[in-house]
DNA sequence: ATCCTGATCA
DNA sequence: TGATCTGGAT
């Protein structure tokens, strides 16, 4: 009987895409509450900590943004102002510190050149126009510019990371080898377009994958007990 | 498929 | 001591 329920609902969730998401958000959120991310005073702090936690623990990003706080204020300008060696001796703690400082430099560069600085003149524009360009920088992947325009530009951009394929694929959603854009595309097309949503969601589905769909998935306490798939 | 990099935790 | 962390480039 149990398993009979099971079964209609996992018929009921692949044929209706647009309401397992919002479970699944509905369900993260009240677990964990708000988070109201991305934890930043200005939207290019969000920029500087977007480069700097790509395959990084945010703890060793807080390291870094600290310590380039103590050092200059976190604008464009100082970034650029500052020597080669001396940001990566800043930033080091969040690890990568070489590509990354040159990265920061070189985008910062553009951002002072194009825009006189003004982060959300680059930002400005039609949204599909706006990735691609954030795209064609030296540092910047789909995720990056996603989190760019998710958390600084407060734009409608959904972000697929790790944790997303981890979450998706053990819930029964993925099969495995979806690309990211395939990914980003399955929530933009079956969720509200919200910023708000998108913004929340992606908070929580970190969240949830640090706390219990780790790489070890502790199911037993799982909020999306007993509705995920996931086969141990 | 491998490299870039440092801090933390099992 | 190794795996992991809000990836991306070559």
């Amino acid at each position: 009987m149990r398993r009979g329920k099971r079964q209609e609902y996992d018929r009921f969730r692949v044929e209706n895409l647009k309401d397992t998401l919002l479970f699944i958000c509905n369900r993260l959120a009240e677990h964990f509450g708000p988070l109201h991310w991305w934890p930043a005073d200005s939207p290019f702090e969000v920029v500087i900590g977007a480069f700097l936690t790509q395959n990084t623990a945010w703890r060793n990003v807080e390291l870094a943004i600290a310590a380039l706080k103590r050092a200059v204020p976190l604008t464009p300008q100082a970034i650029c102002g500052l020597e080669r060696q001396r940001l990566e001796e800043l930033i080091r703690p969040a690890g990568f510190f070489r590509q990354k400082a040159q990265r920061l430099q070189l985008f910062s560069g553009d951002l002072l050149e194009h825009y006189q600085g003004d982060l959300d003149a680059m930002l400005a524009g039609p949204l599909p126009q706006v990735r691609r360009y954030l795209l064609e920088f030296k540092g910047v992947g789909p995720e990056t510019a996603d989190s760019i325009l998710l958390y600084a530009a407060h734009r409608p951009s959904f972000v697929v990371d790790a944790y997303t394929r981890r979450l998706l694929q053990r819930y029964g959603i993925l099969q495995g080898g979806e690309s990211y854009e395939q990914i980003r595309t399955l929530f933009m097309e079956n969720l509200p377009l919200q910023t708000d949503l998108f913004n929340e969601y992606h908070a929580l589905i970190v969240e949830q994958c640090k706390t219990f769909c780790r790489k070890r998935p502790l199911c037993d306490s799982c909020p999306l007990q007993p509705h995920c798939a996931v086969i141990l």
